[in-house]
DNA sequence: ATTGTGTGTCTTGCATGCATGAAGATGACT
DNA sequence: AGTCATCTTCATGCATGCAAGACACACAAT
């Protein structure tokens, strides 16, 4: 019984993803008609897709002037970062606590896994078990807006993450991090995983500045790739 | 230089507005054709601003059947403060460290609103002050995205808080805990601020049964005031 | 060279039209 | 009476049409 799906949903779950993979970068413009004509459709559902994403902080839509992916400067990072740490948190804290033991089964798993690939020394590999390590506690917390509103919040910040892990020595970092919290979640202490998380999303000290300094911009400058400048609307400049 | 709104911005605002105030019950029907004639408009920017409220969990759009206001059990009620808790905790723990002279001081005076309106009694003008006391914090944080995020989560549950201050001896402890709140900011102390902002949203213990066995229903369970009925949509049986 | 003005073009915002699918009503049958 | 099937009605989802505002370019003036 699939449940129906409208095409204004379709369109904007397409472009959140073209967001968070970084095909769409910060500051380019969307195009109604383009996309209307890249998914073959008229531009209303377009249009509703695109409001509902401006709804999310995803993009912005300045009245008259047309929409664009939002471009978030260092301190906006910085701001949302913080939000992130203490959700991430709460996720660990609850997940402490209501874990079934499938669900710590599954966490064991996937932590090895981690560890493993992190050894393979692939960054990009290691990305991509590392966010289903997170959402399997973000499962484990068992709240369900929780889980929703976290994921949306790493969904924004998902294009100034991208090479994070790039970074000398961060991958065995975060891993070491992992297995911190993987141990106070099966030992079932809500406290040490809550704070444990919060400093392993958190960005304090050396991790700041060398974040900060790396981070620069993803914002699409002056003019995103030509690849993708006819597929996905006509870049501007960022004023 | 009014910066210029376009309708469908408006409706959302106005719809927000109706659920929040308690004047849109969960359950409700939200008509596109009744709001469009309500507001002077087409259907479309209705629409718009129906899919910008879905987005934000303020209602929900089951394709071909319309749109209604929310309605949220006990179980997402309780998730949604869990996550309040720290949101708002955390605006507290950055407010301690980062308010200014100036924010500092405007706290204190509405604090002794708070405290005033307190001993004089009324439930519901308590409410109004004790929903500024927050907002100060939210800006005392310096954190713009968590502040809009905080707020955003507030307006969620404020359908389901309406009556929690008409407990009896409610509005007391309320004043009670912001002063806690209030000592440990001033002192500059986050750890504390943080923790006692948490404890003060959260509900546990005592709290935790009182809040659920009077919360059953703002839910419209089968019709909501006529009054109402025929301005805002048709109402529907909510199943 | 820079700033201001006018015009043309184009995109957005909203209104309207139409087809699809859902809810409700009617009626037949058990 | 209760249950099921068909039909009617109507709201939604999407396409299209049109006016207003914004940008870009050209040109004039300082």
């Amino acid at each position: 019984m699939a449940l129906p799906e409208t095409r204004s949903e379709q369109l904007a779950r397409a472009l959140e993803d073209d967001i968070c993979a970084g095909r769409a970068l910060p500051g380019m413009r969307l195009d109604e008609q383009v996309l209307a004509q890249r998914f073959g459709t008229s531009r209303t559902p377009v249009r509703e897709a695109l409001k509902m994403l401006a709804a999310q902080g995803f993009v912005e839509i300045r009245p008259r002037q047309g929409a664009v992916v939002v471009g978030l400067d260092v301190r906006q990072v910085l701001e949302l970062f913080e939000i992130m740490a203490v959700l991430e948190g709460l996720c660990a804290r609850l997940a402490a606590r209501r874990m079934t033991p499938a669900e710590r089964a599954d966490l064991m798993a996937v932590h090895a896994e981690c560890q493993r690939l992190a050894a393979a020394g692939d960054p990009d590999v290691y990305y991509a078990m590392n966010t289903r390590f997170h959402e399997v506690i973000y499962a484990g917390s068992h709240n369900r807006q929780l889980e929703e509103e976290t994921r949306r919040v790493r969904n924004r910040l998902s294009p100034y993450r991208r090479n994070q892990l790039h970074q000398l020595g961060r991958v065995a970092k975060s891993v070491q991090e992992h297995d911190d919290v993987v141990r106070a979640l099966l030992e079932g202490d809500p406290d040490r995983a809550e704070s444990l998380m919060r400093r392993h999303i958190g960005i304090q000290g050396d991790s700041l500045s060398d974040f900060v300094s790396n981070m620069s911009t993803p914002q699409a400058v002056s003019s995103p790739p030509p690849a993708l400048a006819g597929t996905l609307g006509r870049p501007t400049i960022v004023r």
